[in-house]
DNA sequence: CGATCGCGGACGAGAAGTGACCGCAACCCC
DNA sequence: GGGGTTGCGGTCACTTCTCGTCCGCGATCG
């Protein structure tokens, strides 16, 4: 087992022992901690102290348990939760959810990204790389996301004041190499930017960062330049000219709301509409109301409701399932 | 700033400067933690005795910095961290990928969720939902995976032997409230299965976590029974009399393998077909290969190659593609 | 070369941590 | 209801660790 025979070191395992299981008996804690069972409730009380609340119940099958408290306590995981940990914040930061916004977590998640593979040992980075270079992207986020290794990379260079060489592509399809100060990483809609300072420019860059390849922190660490605005954000809003095109989508749908809803699951929003007053049962119809970037989503959606669809609104979708009609009809 | 002038809670506190920052001057950590340089040196061997690799450097610009190691540091989150975690697992646990197998992390990031929730406080246990219900679940996933609630709850009393009341629907629609053992989660192609034993009817059961509605845990704790086969997963398997009806697809697209490839992103295999031997240029073709479960998924995928489609296989699907166009075609 | 920063030994005052007691209270099972 | 199990916390004496202040050393950068 262990040699160290620190007390501090013992209240860190004696966390991740709390954390690993629910329940605890006292004794079997002791023991394993190699201390006195005095001992232990000692470091129960000082974890306590520490603010982890620990709840522990006595007569026969009582024990210890971590309960929830007022702060968060380090988490003890082991590897293969660290590994599920790390795809699962990949997905999530370069996710393509976060159309109509409703997710704010993506920077978060970045964040804690970072916190987690600067301590992750190398045998689970590359485990990490194999699971999410297996991991199936659908084809609706194939083009969505820029390359989460690439995003993490940036972050990372970002907080820590690191000079970064990268691959560009810009607009026009130009590949250049530059070599970077990067000083705010900005999450506008559903793309990541970085704002920079060019070093081979002289100047300030915004980039996007699924237009960037090989990027690798160079070792070097910078003293952080002044922005040219209030922070980063407004740097990237300032830069940005051409907002991406958002089709407001709207049409009817030949069933109730109630059903709509339950398949559409709340990617759209659904509301009834009035019956209209032509003497016979009236049939059921709602009205579809989106707005998306991609117009695939929008005929999928259509599609998925699963029954009739009229008044499809704007053109450029009614030419778009017009041309889904041509691909699938038979030959 | 902080009361609690303990020793282990100030190497805890080192460790989250640590994991906050990738650089650190010794001079700053020191002030930051209260104590002189002395015994921050001091503290910074007690973590490399506990097995964090903290590296130094000397000189102007010196510092202290953590190093990936052997083994992975508790990690120290902040709150928003923590919240966009268990936000990002909860889609990683109950998500819909998957679907070729590919991921074996569902099941390591519930229990890591599990881990994560059983300490969350309070504040922020409701950030998580709320986020996560507002958070828009795809038309595609709606109803694919089970409530990540629900799954939670069931995969915690599973791991500490919790007694569980539940409301199940049967698959043929009748609804009823349960008392169950829970012994073991089995995820079986995109499912979840729970083995239980019912207390009401003292037998085992298997159950699809899908399924059920308002579980919680009843307090009490059990003593595991010996399961009707080798593990659980022998269980799930056994009591599984109908697989899910998958479909392979297939289909030959128009357009360059590559072309398909960078469209579907690895969703599908696509390999390239030879050309006709017709004495004109040929034209580029491949064929398409899938399985799923949804022919909604496969016809979009077809749909998403944005070239023309023929030679569909199943029948099943080319049915559901004639159904799609009917829908979409004006009126 | 000198400034800056990390490294680590030594020392002494003070503060802890520790185990072995003890009696007490809560809880479960028989 | 009683007995066994488990956690709680007080006390005491002994041990150990912690901490700040010295000091000189070595690495690194400008």
């Amino acid at each position: 087992m262990r040699t160290v025979a620190n007390t501090s070191s013992r209240t860190l395992r004696l966390l991740s022992l709390l954390q690993a299981r629910r329940h605890w008996p006292g004794g079997e804690l002791a023991d394993r901690l190699g201390v006195s069972p005095r001992t232990l409730r000692r470091d129960v009380d000082r974890l306590r102290e520490l603010g982890y609340p620990v709840d522990a119940t006595s007569g026969p099958d009582g024990g210890y348990r971590l309960a929830a408290g007022a702060s968060l306590p380090p988490l003890a995981l082991d590897d293969e939760e660290a590994v599920a940990l790390a795809v699962a914040l990949q997905g999530a930061a370069s996710g393509s959810e976060g159309a109509d916004g409703a997710d704010g977590a993506a920077e978060p998640a970045l964040r804690a990204l970072a916190k987690v593979v600067q301590v992750m040992p190398p045998r689970l980075r590359r485990r990490v790389e194999a699971l999410s270079a297996a991991s199936v992207r659908a084809p609706w986020a194939a083009a969505a996301g820029p390359d989460p290794a690439v995003l993490l990379t940036v972050a990372q260079a970002c907080r820590d004041a690191e000079r970064l060489a990268l691959a560009y592509t810009a607009a026009d399809g130009a590949r250049t190499e530059r070599s970077v100060e990067p000083h705010g990483l900005v999450r506008l809609g559903r793309r990541w930017y970085v704002v920079v300072w060019d070093l081979g420019r002289g100047d300030w860059r915004t980039l996007r960062v699924d237009r960037v390849r090989d990027a690798a922190a160079r070792g070097g660490r910078f003293r952080p330049r002044e922005l040219p605005g209030p922070d980063a954000a407004a740097v990237v809003e300032r830069s940005i000219r051409t907002a991406p095109a958002l089709h407001a989508v709207t049409a009817v749908l030949h069933c109730s709301a109630d059903e709509a809803r339950s398949r559409l699951g709340g990617w759209a929003h659904v509301e009834p509409l009035a019956a209209q007053d032509d003497g016979g049962p009236p049939p059921q119809r709602c009205r579809l109301l989106m707005s998306t970037e991609d117009l695939d989503w929008a005929a999928f959606a259509l599609v998925r409701a699963r029954c009739d669809v009229s008044d499809v609104e704007p053109a450029a979708l009614r030419e778009h399932l017009a041309t889904w009609v041509s691909r699938l009809s038979p030959p």
